[in-house]
DNA sequence: AAGGCGACCAACCGCGATTCC
DNA sequence: TGGAATCGCGGTTGGTCGCCT
C-alpha cells in the first residue's frame, strides 16, 4: 500500500513562487498566524500544497530571516556544531538566529564540506564525484532528536558509587547528589552522549540552570569530569577529549541561556 | 555567440514523530 | 487505544546563473 500524498497535486502550482503568491501567503499568516498548513492554501486562495506553503514561509518569508552571506563567526559555529551534532540541520539552525536549516544544509554541502574535508574536492577533481563520500564527522553525538515539549526518558544509569545498574532512576532533583552519574568504562562518545541525554532529561524536569544545582552546564560538567577521573584513579583525559567536552559544554550553556530567555530550544 | 559544465540554492519528497479524535 | 491527520526533518532534485572553451 503506497503512502497517501500530502495533498492532491492536480491543479496546483509547483516550482518557484511568484511575488504575488509570496504576498498572499505573508498577508494570510500576518492575519491568521502560522499552523493548519493543510487548510491554509484553500483559505488563503493559493494554488499550492500546504507543505509547500509551510516551507516557503519558514525558509524565505518569515520576517526574522537573516539575509546575506554567512559570516566568518557563523561559519565557525556551523563547523563546530556540525562536528558535535552531525547533519542535525534544524538543531544547528536553532543556534544561528535568522538562519534556516535549509540554508545551513545548502551552505554546508556547497562550501563547508569541501573545506572541512578537502578530500571531497580532490575526489571530484579525480572524476570520482559519483562516489558516496564519507562526510560523517568524528565523535558525533547521536542523541534522540526530541522536541522540548516532552519529558525525555533517560537511558539506564549506572550508580557512580557502586558501578552497578541496580539503582536505575531519574537523576536526583533534590540538590543532594551529582546532576548525573557516569559509568567508569565509558568511552568518549558514550560519555558525551550520556551527558547530553542527562542534560535533556534535566532540562525537561527544569533542573538545568537552577542555582541550587550549582550553576551552568560548564560547572556541573566540570564537576562530573572531576568525579569521573577520580573514580578512574586519576586517568588523565586526553587533550582532544577535554576539548570535545568543552565544546559540548559551551554549546549546552548556550541552550540554557536561550531556554532561560524563553526561546524554544530543540 | 553558443554550448557544456559545475555551483548554488529554492523547492520537493519521503518518512518518522507527534497530535488529534 | 489505535488509526488518521499533521508536522517537521533531512536527503534529493531540478532550475538558474556564471564561467569556460
Amino acid at each position: 500500500m503506497g503512502r497517501r500524498p500530502c495533498c492532491s497535486k492536480e491543479g496546483l502550482n509547483r516550482g518557484a513562487w511568484s511575488a504575488r503568491e509570496d504576498m498572499t501567503l505573508t498577508e494570510y499568516i500576518k492575519t491568521h498566524g502560522e499552523g493548519k498548513w493543510r487548510d491554509l492554501p484553500k483559505k488563503a486562495g493559493l494554488k499550492r500544497c500546504g507543505k509547500s506553503c509551510r516551507l516557503r514561509w519558514l525558509n524565505y518569508l518569515r520576517p526574522d530571516i537573516k539575509r546575506g552571506n554567512i559570516s566568518d563567526d557563523e561559519e565557525a559555529l556551523i563547523i563546530k556544531l556540525h562536528k558535535l551534532l552531525g547533519n542535525r540541520w534544524s538543531l544547528i539552525a536553532g543556534r544561528l538566529p535568522g538562519r534556516t536549516d535549509n540554508e545551513i544544509k545548502n551552505y554546508w554541502n556547497t562550501n563547508l564540506s569541501k573545506k572541512v574535508n578537502p578530500q571531497n574536492q580532490l575526489m571530484k577533481i579525480n572524476g570520482e564525484g559519483d562516489m558516496k563520500l564519507d562526510l560523517e564527522p568524528h565523535k558525533v553525538i547521536k542523541t534522540k532528536a526530541l522536541r522540548c515539549t516532552k519529558v525525555f526518558v533517560p537511558p539506564p544509569q549506572v550508580d557512580i558509587k557502586t558501578n552497578s545498574t541496580e539503582n536505575i532512576g531519574p537523576p536526583c532533583t533534590d540538590g543532594m547528589c551529582s546532576p548525573f552519574s557516569l559509568p567508569l568504562d565509558l568511552n568518549i562518545e558514550d560519555l558525551m552522549s550520556s551527558f547530553h541525554d542527562n542534560y535533556l532529561f534535566n532540562l525537561a524536569n527544569e533542573t538545568v540552570g537552577d542555582s541550587d544545582q550549582g550553576g551552568s552546564t560548564s560547572d556541573w560538567l566540570g564537576e562530573a569530569m572531576h568525579e569521573w577521573r577520580e573514580l578512574r584513579e586519576g586517568d588523565p583525559l586526553e587533550s582532544d577529549v577535554v576539548s570535545e567536552m568543552r565544546d559540548l559544554a559551551s554549546l549546552l550553556d548556550c541552550e540554557e541561556e536561550w531556554q532561560q530567555s524563553g526561546t524554544k530550544v530543540l
